[in-house]
DNA sequence: TTATTCCCTATCAGGTCAATAGGATTATAA
DNA sequence: TTATAATCCTATTGACCTGATAGGGAATAA
């Protein structure tokens, strides 16, 4: 599940992106993202602690972002908004913690199949950067896969 | 995420695939797939009205699969507890349902990223039945993609 | 007719999510 | 040096979700 506040943050990482090394206030950001101004604060606290956005206080302060647009990932995002993107603590790398109902994990079969999920899941958004979502070509991915 | 629901049904099916067409009681599905027992009861309600399980009632009742395992597979198991597989709605074909806040759904990035998501996950998760999760063979998956 | 088993409704504590409040701190410009 | 504009910090809120249990009703085999 993307949260809300996953959500607002890729909206606010692209308003930067497309900012470039301008600064940009948070009032400017909340208003052109559409994020609640005082949620859009506490967002933006987190991208600055894990090293996404830098900022400038005082009068004519505001954000940038630290990196370029195109070394920055959705992954990266979500990451820090939602946590680790794998479905179960057993079948992440970064956040890996076994189930304390689990009797046996090598032979765990549902963890088998969520490694594989995870590897999926961020085989997409490790591959799509900020600017790669600026420049969105239109494609015609509709399948027949349900969901 | 998947939920301890989702993981408790899996477990649950997993034991009466094992118990092929024997009629299976909730105390034994409990104790073998490690599932608290009225916990497992909502479950299996829900596993009924979606036509995976059947029940009997009264004296030497149980559960069965109403299917053969092979034709069960974890995405309809997952879907069934959790929901729709898609991270958010607007990505969702089963269950779609346009964002309140986003002023051109076409134009959407995120949704665009977020389609590929829901075709990477379906695509792990309703290749692999219930009786594949049975036979688990092991697989060396451990990959340099992190989550 | 009784013991066993599934079935139904209701409830609970704890946690997470989305959002806001209210002000402290810092820097610029006048 | 002062007014102002901005980020930053702490705390709180209501609504909802999650995992789990309670208590009994209804069916059925022995």
């Amino acid at each position: 599940m993307l949260s809300m506040k996953a959500k607002y943050a890729l909206r606010a990482v692209m308003e930067l992106a497309r900012n470039e090394d301008r600064l940009m206030q948070t009032r400017a950001i909340a208003k052109a993202a559409e994020v609640p101004h005082k949620f859009l604060e506490t967002i933006l606290t987190d991208l600055k602690n894990r090293g996404v956005v830098s900022s400038k206080r005082g009068v004519m302060g505001g954000y940038t972002l630290s990196k370029p647009a195109d070394v920055i990932t959705i992954g990266d995002i979500i990451r820090i908004m939602d946590g680790p993107l794998a479905p179960i603590r057993c079948a992440s790398v970064s956040a890996y913690q076994p189930c304390d109902d689990c009797p046996d994990e090598a032979a765990c079969a549902i963890r088998d199949v969520m490694k594989d999920v995870r590897i999926a899941i961020s085989g997409v958004l490790d591959q799509r950067t900020i600017s790669d979502m600026l420049s969105a070509p239109r494609r015609e991915t509709d399948s027949i896969l349900d969901d």
